[in-house]
DNA sequence: CGCTGGACAAGGCACCTATA
DNA sequence: TATAGGTGCCTTGTCCAGCG
């Protein structure tokens, strides 16, 4: 019987003619091979790969590792079933977790064992999903990505095999295109005289919808020009719910001098004398707030009259913004009066109001005779 | 019978926080 | 500063009931 002693490990001859390899781990524990090897050189190659995996800082126990081979044999599907059912979010990203997983996701992977489960397939099945629908297709990759990265945490797999660069970040698909304040004007005369006001104010403050339909006489104080804006209105189904602004954030808008006007003529002509009384509420029912389709069956004809049919009325939100910036609001300013809690929204119209004064100046150039 | 307000589901955009 | 992981709300398309 032979014993090789070397710089790592040790190879021993059995009496069988096989050979044994075994080393001292960083745990100062004894590691020996799972069997023993026909030749001695794959003796050595075993030894040389755990060497390798503890240089590279990967070594765990091999019995561990072998537990987490059988742990990457286990299909997606029952792990992304766990993974769901364990993750703390709200119900409403659960419910569209459950979609996206049921529509998208399972019916790849289901049966997979999360092993075979390697970036080609990945990529493959990234790019049978509708490119048409890329906020979708985005989400539906950052999911597979989360779940898989769970794995990877759980230490059934080495890496992720979701690898394709970008993809799980949805672009914006239009740009911001905010109305001109002609625009504006043609916009707001195309509309039902009552929903004059909701335009103004939509473009003028950067009110967001919800916030709008749940405006009341309270809310609006003529003297001073300023809009409260302390509640929202979304609908649970056919229910109005009504709670703090998007974020949470209550703030009070300065109305621009010349839109009190017409927001004092709003409040004379078709707002009741109560000062819970809502500024545009549903027709027919004064205590209701209004559907948003109510406004849209108006707004669709308004913005063909004004030339402008792909307009959004979120987009009279943004006009909102790029006025208050091209005024010369500073990013703070803007995000105060939009009510936004982080820079970066807030710098998105920061940035279309710079391209805009440039256009502006280029235009006093030409009035110029330059 | 066309118009209007409204319900509803699905998709998309807006915007956030945490973290590397 | 970029990316990942979440969450909220708006838009779109379609269908339906009530009404003049």
């Amino acid at each position: 019987m032979t014993r090789a002693k070397r710089d790592f490990g040790t190879i021993r001859k059995r009496a069988n003619g096989r050979y044994q390899a075994y080393y001292m781990g960083p745990d100062q524990g004894f590691h020996r091979a799972p069997s023993t090897f026909q030749t001695k050189s794959d003796a050595e190659g075993w030894l040389a790969a755990e060497r390798r995996l503890i240089q590279n800082d990967e070594w765990s126990p091999a019995k561990s590792r072998r537990a987490k081979v059988r742990r990457a044999t286990e299909a997606f599907g029952p792990y992304a079933e766990a993974w769901l059912a364990q993750r703390e979010i709200k119900q409403r990203t659960r419910a569209l977790y459950r979609r996206q997983l049921d529509r998208f996701i399972l019916p790849a992977f289901a049966e997979m064992s999360l092993r075979d489960i390697t970036p080609p397939v990945v990529r493959t099945w990234y790019t049978s999903i509708d490119p048409t629908r890329p906020t979708q297709r985005a989400h539906v990759y950052s999911l597979l990505r989360a779940i898989l990265n769970e794995a990877v945490r759980d230490d059934i797999l080495a890496k992720n095999p979701c690898t394709i660069r970008s993809a799980g970040i949805a672009k914006r698909q239009r740009p911001i295109d905010p109305a001109s304040p002609e625009e504006i004007v043609t916009l707001m005369n195309e509309m039902p005289d009552r929903y004059w006001a909701f335009v103004i104010i939509a473009a003028w403050c950067g009110l967001r919808f919800g916030e709008l339909a749940e405006l009341r006489r309270g809310d609006i104080d003529v003297k001073t020009g300023l809009i409260h804006v302390r509640r929202a209105v979304t609908w649970d189904h056919s229910t109005p719910v009504v709670g703090t602004p998007k974020n949470g954030q209550q703030r009070s808008v300065s109305m621009p001098p010349h839109i009190v006007d017409v927001v004092s003529a709003h409040l004379d002509r078709f707002v009741e004398r109560p000062s819970d009384a809502l500024l545009f509420p549903a027709v027919g029912d004064s205590t209701r707030q209004i559907h948003s389709n109510t406004v849209r069956r108006h707004w669709i004809k308004a913005r063909e009259a004004a030339g402008r049919p792909h307009m959004r009325i979120h987009d009279l939100r943004h006009t909102g913004a790029v006025l208050a910036a091209l005024a010369g609001a500073t990013p703070k300013e803007t995000m105060d009066r939009l009510g936004h809690l982080s820079a970066e929204a807030a710098m998105r119209y920061q940035h279309v109001a710079r391209g805009r004064d440039a256009e502006i100046a280029a235009k006093l150039s030409e009035l110029a005779g330059y």
